[in-house]
DNA sequence: GATTGCGATCTTTTT
DNA sequence: GATCGCAATC
């Protein structure tokens, strides 16, 4: 048999890793050290040498671009499907179980998955409900105190009474809020894996299962597991030492939502017959940025310790910029990527790390100003937005009545004349009668004298669920969304949206539709469920990757979480100030800390040839300036790796920067109440001017576009 | 039921 | 400073 593609392009440690025996065995690997081509290979060798069945394969990652990417180049080493291998995400797999064995879960086979937004309007809903002063009782922090006990593993029922009022008041919401989605048949993602740890925990035969099917399972940034999950992996492998597991608890930067980096020191105590091995041999940066970033990272306690090295020389001087302000900073940053480009280089090799999305906007506004193409991640995914939440409602209504956190969503959008004292009293008869708000409408039509008019638009909107489900039937998913789109008049609703706001929404509505027609129930379905709920459930799971210009040369923004797993040739670490980064919240608590320095080093080792830091002496944070010392994180390089950069002809300052020698009102090119002429949006009135030189702005009333802000230096305008 | 205005809030994010 | 959610208003 041949394996040398298995093996050759593999280093020694990476080789150990691949090759060790069959017992439990935890890969540290490094930044850029091969983690995932590890994993990959491992994968292929047992398949190929030891034997294993890829049906007996599970492989656990955190985000669904990951679990892709292990599925794709499996396939390109082994030339191999990896259709019956588990390779998903912890919450993607604890689903496919549930959906399984939905029955023994306690869960309506149609259950659905809520994602975090849908959780907080549910809480919100809820402390309402109770009479709680939501000042006093921040839903947003219930929601987090529900989803850490869920995390650990606690129901509310497991809780002590400790005689804390703030903990019993918890605990109250935590319970109401079991009981509700228990009726409405929805599922957090919390409650994904801690349900299917408790599927396996209470069904022993089930557990016996799944645990002789998974022969070998393998698990990627074990560092962001928290206790649920490792809790999980212990069922599975329980009495067996099947697990493969690849980590770096440098890069552990997830702490403040659950992750134990401590999971790697009890796997060690709970699998005492395992194997360590370090992955330190570096294959992406230079030799400098490598030993900056090692220096960082020595100064932190808590860490096995791990020295990453090359081969591949020293490389440029990390590069430090002392900007004046925000804006000189990102003055400098676009100059640099200018000169990037300039010199052969491509934009999306180049990245913008920073440690909070505010600080996005500077960096956008310069871009923007000198026409640069660039990407900034985070934000809102797509299925996220307000209008495919609202046509996955009535979808998920249609598919069961008894969701509550979609009824209250959509029973008035659009508007149907069923405002907040209907909607109240509905709430009220379910309430009191432990029933879903459907039951309870159906309840309140049936018993109570309604107003005539709020008792038709009731019996309208249950008439027309029960009518949507009726005619998509025998339709194609696709066919469905568009049903639902029509009737459910949102198509209607934002057609007559002002603005152009509602033009986009509608393209979104068209899109979803688009993403319904190539849906792929098939790699999902050895079970046996409706195409819609696997669809419903998908949009849950996967909040859809970004929009599709990732094939742009654009330049990158993101913030230094996301940026984990990329690398970049050219990187800007902005912002190194005390107070931002690390952040202030974080700077009086050494675990806190650590975790900072430990993004520090995640965003240094993203660079592969330059690394530029920065930092500004002031700033403007939340409409108030600043001043900062620069960060720790700067002093702890050692100086010979850095060279500080000055700016040539641009002077810092930014009144010499910014402002154009002449006067801004000889530039004008438009008056206030002038009438121009635009290609797309008509003819229209000049109502404000703003800004000066490439970011000059105005706001324009046209005729028929209504009022727009436009930057001029793209629009152009004729004067009439 | 839509519009305006006021105050509170303001790391990091995937599922 | 900007956004967002909520309350008062038309």
């Amino acid at each position: 048999m041949d394996i040398t593609n298995i093996i050759d392009p593999l280093n020694d440690a990476q080789r150990a890793a691949v090759t060790a025996p069959n017992r439990a065995v935890l890969v540290l690997a490094g930044a850029g050290s091969g983690k995932t081509r590890v994993l990959v290979h491992r994968i292929a060798w047992q398949i190929r040498v030891e034997g294993v069945s890829a049906h007996s394969i599970l492989a656990v990652t955190f985000t669904n671009k990951a679990a892709r990417e292990m599925r794709n180049r499996i396939e390109d080493l082994l030339d191999l499907s990896t259709q019956t291998m588990w390779i998903g995400t912890f919450h993607g797999l604890a689903h496919r179980l549930l959906r399984r064995h939905a029955k023994q879960a306690k869960l309506p086979d149609t259950f659905q998955v809520m994602d975090s937004s849908d959780q907080l309007r549910v809480i919100k809903r809820l402390v309402a409900a109770l009479g709680l002063d939501e000042t006093k009782w921040p839903p947003k922090q219930i929601q987090w105190f529900i989803n850490a006990q869920k995390d650990e593993g606690k129901r509310a029922r497991h809780q002590i009474d400790s005689g804390d009022l703030f903990q019993r008041q918890m605990l109250a919401v935590y319970k109401a809020y079991e009981e509700l989605c228990d009726r409405s048949g929805l599922v957090d993602f919390a409650e994904l894996l801690l349900r299917a740890h408790e599927l396996l925990r209470d069904n022993r035969d089930l557990l016996a299962f799944y645990q002789q099917r998974f022969l070998q399972i393998h698990v990627d940034e074990f560092q962001d597991t928290n206790t649920i999950q490792y809790a999980w992996l212990r069922l599975l492998t329980e009495g067996k030492d099947n697990l493969f597991l690849v980590g770096d608890d440098d890069q552990s930067i997830y702490g403040w939502r659950g992750a134990r980096v401590e999971n790697i020191f009890n796997f060690q105590k709970h699998y005492p017959n395992h194997q360590v091995i370090k992955l330190e041999q570096n294959y992406r940066s230079t030799g400098n940025i490598l030993n900056a970033a090692n220096k960082v990272i020595s100064k932190n306690e808590a860490r096995m310790g791990k020295e990453l090295w090359t081969d591949a020389g020293k490389g440029d001087l990390i590069s430090l910029y002392a900007a004046f302000n925000e804006l000189d900073e990102a003055y400098f940053v676009v100059d640099r990527i200018k000169a990037w480009v300039n010199e052969g280089g491509l934009r999306k090799d180049a990245a913008i790390l920073y440690r909070s999305n505010a600080q996005s906007r500077q960096f956008e506004e310069k871009l923007m100003a000198t026409a640069t193409p660039y990407r900034v991640y985070g934000g809102l995914r797509f299925f996220e937005r307000a209008e495919i939440k609202n046509a996955l409602a009535y979808l998920r209504l249609m598919s069961n009545r008894d969701d509550d956190a979609s009824f209250e969503r959509v029973i008035n959008t659009p508007t149907r004349g069923l405002g907040a004292k209907a909607i109240e009293d509905i709430r009220l008869i379910a309430k009191d009668q432990g029933i879903s708000l459907w039951a309870a409408a159906i309840a309140l039509l049936n018993q109570k004298a309604m107003s005539p008019r709020a008792k038709n638009a009731l019996v309208g909107f249950l008439e027309l669920i029960d009518r949507l489900e009726g005619l998509a039937a025998e339709l194609e998913l696709y066919e469905k969304v568009q049903l639902v789109n029509e009737q459910s008049g949102l198509i209607y609703l934002y057609k007559n949206e002002k603005g152009d706001r509602g033009e986009e929404k509608l393209e979104n509505l068209e899109e979803l539709v688009n993403a319904a027609r190539l849906f792929d129930a098939e790699q999902d379905n050895e079970e046996s469920l409706s195409e819609l709920d696997l669809f419903l459930s998908h949009a849950a799971l996967e909040a859809g990757d970004m929009q599709g210009d990732e094939f742009e040369d654009c330049v990158q923004l993101m913030t230094l979480h996301s940026a984990k797993g990329l690398e970049f040739k050219l990187v800007f670490l902005v912002g190194m100030e005390e107070g931002l980064f690390p952040s202030q919240q974080s700077s009086d608590d050494i675990a806190r800390l650590e975790e900072e320095r430990r993004l520090c080093y995640v965003g240094m080792t993203r660079a592969m040839q330059q690394l530029y830091l920065t930092y500004a002496e002031s700033r403007r944070i939340y409409g108030k300036e600043n001043y900062s010392r620069p960060s720790r994180f700067l002093r702890e390089i050692p100086a010979e790796l850095i060279q500080e950069v000055r700016m040539r002809a641009h002077v810092s300052r930014p009144l010499a920067a910014e402002k154009p020698t002449h006067s801004i009102k000889q530039e004008r090119r438009f008056n206030l109440g002038q009438r121009v002429g635009h290609a797309k949006f008509g003819e229209g009135v000049v109502l404000q001017l703003e800004g000066e030189g490439a970011q000059e702005r105005a706001q324009i009333n046209f005729k028929q576009a209504g009022v727009k802000w436009l930057m001029l230096s793209y629009a152009h305008l004729d004067a009439l």
